[in-house]
DNA sequence: CCTTGACCTTACCACGATAGGAAGGCCCAT
DNA sequence: ATGGGCCTTCCTATCGTGGTAAGGTCAAGG
């Protein structure tokens, strides 16, 4: 089949095909004699299976390394294990960051009168952070990384 | 002071503030005859704010905003309330994103023996999502974006 | 005065993953 | 055989940041 039926039923777009093979993630497709790319089944599932892996939030790098493992007929789960679980500890911590960005503006904003006057912790926390938002003890760090 | 000096004050790379400059998020700074950016204490004031809105994870557009508002005398304080948890919400829905992944993961790989065999559910469900990953019940359902 | 080293300038290129478009060729159905 | 839809390659952009190279400037010290 051609890269638009493929990308219809993997769920990669065509452009992204044709990049995961510049890029060397996928093995270049064969090519029919006008030079268009041609897809089987099994090239659909592996492109399925990329979609997925992406979808849980890997890399293309480590797409790569699953797509070894998964090829690997000789591979030890403790690898694979090893690998998702090095991803979950950086997802856990992208969500801590995130989460401290949201904790942090949530207090300040319901430290914020939200009226029609200019006054606004948010903005004086931007301005000097040592100084506490008017009112309601603590102060507000910010991550100081 | 020079963007070097500025740069430390702030917390800013000087790459950073010609960039901001080159895009119009701060104004063109001063110039020696050199043709060396000169800044004042005001300026770092200013980057420093900006430092702090990128610390909280506001994009660059996001920070127009709010310096725009910070400059504003007349401003309300209702404006600034209003951006500030819209990206609360931006940052809780990447959160959730990316928590679902971290748990789908997780449960995945819980369910992964971890040894030197090569069997493993979290390329079985990379593979084929619609077969459970083997014993323990529910079909754990990629995000289907 | 001249050198040295630290700083500044502009102008590029790179990342990572994705999207968009232009220009041209191919294929199939009418 | 012509039109529309698909394909091809190549270029551009995004966003925020880092790097590098080639050159100008400044201050200190011999």
């Amino acid at each position: 089949m051609n890269i638009g039926e493929a990308a219809k039923g993997s769920g990669v777009s065509a452009k992204m095909i044709r990049y995961y093979e510049e890029t060397g993630l996928i093995p270049p497709a064969a090519r029919s004699e006008a030079g268009y790319r041609i897809y089987s089944d099994q090239d659909v599932h592996m492109l399925r299976f990329i979609r997925r892996a992406r979808d849980l939030g890997f890399s293309v790098e480590g797409i790569r390394e699953l797509l070894g493992l998964w090829h690997d007929r000789d591979r030890q789960s403790a690898d694979v294990k090893r690998l998702a679980l090095a991803h979950v500890a950086e997802l856990r911590q992208k969500i801590r960051k995130l989460e401290d960005m949201a904790t942090t503006l949530e207090t300040l904003a319901a430290c914020c009168h939200g009226n029609d006057r200019p006054d606004c912790p948010i903005l004086s926390e931007l301005e000097d952070p040592t100084a506490p938002p008017t009112r309601t003890g603590p102060v507000h760090q910010l991550k100081g990384a």
